[in-house]
DNA sequence: TGTACATCAGTGAACGCGCGTTCACTGATGTAC
DNA sequence: TGTACATCAGTGAACGCGCGTTCACTGATGTAC
């Protein structure tokens, strides 16, 4: 044993948090089905019956890894969609932001819309709304909630056929992306004709 | 016991069958999670070892049952397709027919999309594609590509995003099918347009 | 029409498995005094 | 600074469970002659 190698403490500090990363690891590389609660503790450095101390049961842990799933969806679309300068942009960096957390966490993103509706997806929700929203300010509630619906629609069901392979199998990612940014630009390009602003 | 109780034959003739039938059910009940191999034979009425005789694993029944799925949703996509009398509303009627299976076999229509790709999705991709290039038959291979995309993706994510209750918990099926509609006729607009025809 | 026999499609017992969860426990922590 | 003690966060053994799959078997079928 060298001086590094530091026994474990016999109280972890911080076990919540090594099971909710260590889960989310083990979902992206095992899957749902793949995903027991007595794994997370092993891979946590941690006796099986431990996690009982930190969540009620494995669905509570499932939960949990979702919340955060949208947490952080939220954040890329606000990271991609500040880079933009106006409306139009915006909602579309929006949806860039979502097919990127979608490409980049497969699982999580099945995970979080697999489970019943939670006040999770909340943020996401309404961020969304309110980009479509201020892209056509003009618009009626009507027309905005239905193109809000119709936004939504568009980039969630790309990025879930790429998920699902039923979109570009064999293409590089790079190409894939640009199938993506055409997408969006029809989309929003729709979006904003809706909206009575020029196209 | 009365005349009609006919006693259980030896042979059941058409097990594969049932099971199908059976596993199907179970599917939607349970879900994926709660669907087992065991419960498909109790269902069939035949012992937890009988379907051995007909499938290899639990996962080859699966399959089996998606790939009718797929079936099923071609069916029923060419079915709302052929009450149509113009490329248009074909392209809206086939939405409408994706929509209506998804709407009806909740369970189904998320395995058949959670499976890696197979040959089975082969007849709906190649239809929707058919339908989106008939509809703007002067555009490059291109555009109709990237139209082909651009549709399915809205269905798919209008439909996905009804079935994880995001869209319209609350609502009455009518009114969500009004929500669908609006969505399918903002995407052929698109498409239309997108082709160089009128809108 | 009858009979021998190969094949098919069931049965039920048994296997090993890993799981979630519970339990009494104990080591570690941190607070009150 | 020291000590008592309540509380917290671990341990490891044990529980019962239903699962997929395998196995030797047997009842039923259907075909060749």
């Amino acid at each position: 044993m060298t001086e590094t190698t530091r026994k474990a403490p016999y109280h972890h500090r911080n076990l919540r948090e090594a099971l909710v990363t260590a889960g989310r690891t083990l979902l992206e590389e095992r899957g749902l089905r793949g995903f027991t609660l007595r794994e997370c503790a092993r891979r946590a450095g941690v006796s099986h019956a431990a996690p009982a101390h930190h969540f009620t049961s494995l669905d509570d842990l499932l939960a949990e890894i979702a919340a955060r799933g949208f947490v952080e969806l939220a954040a890329m679309m606000a990271a991609e969609a500040r880079r933009a300068t106006d409306p139009a942009s915006r909602l579309i960096g929006q949806g860039v932001g979502y097919m990127a957390f979608g490409a980049a966490n497969p699982m999580l993103f099945r995970l979080m819309f697999s489970q019943e509706r939670s006040e999770a997806s909340k943020v996401v929700r309404e961020a969304h709304f309110a980009t479509v929203a201020a892209a056509i300010p003009d618009a009626s509630p009507e027309i905005k909630a239905r193109m809000s619906d119709f936004a939504w629609a568009t980039v969630h069901g790309f990025i879930g056929l790429v998920l699902e392979s039923q979109i570009g199998g064999a293409e590089s990612a790079k190409a894939l992306k640009t199938r993506g940014l055409a997408i969006l630009s029809a989309m929003t390009e729709t979006v904003m004709r809706a909206g009575g602003g020029a196209a």
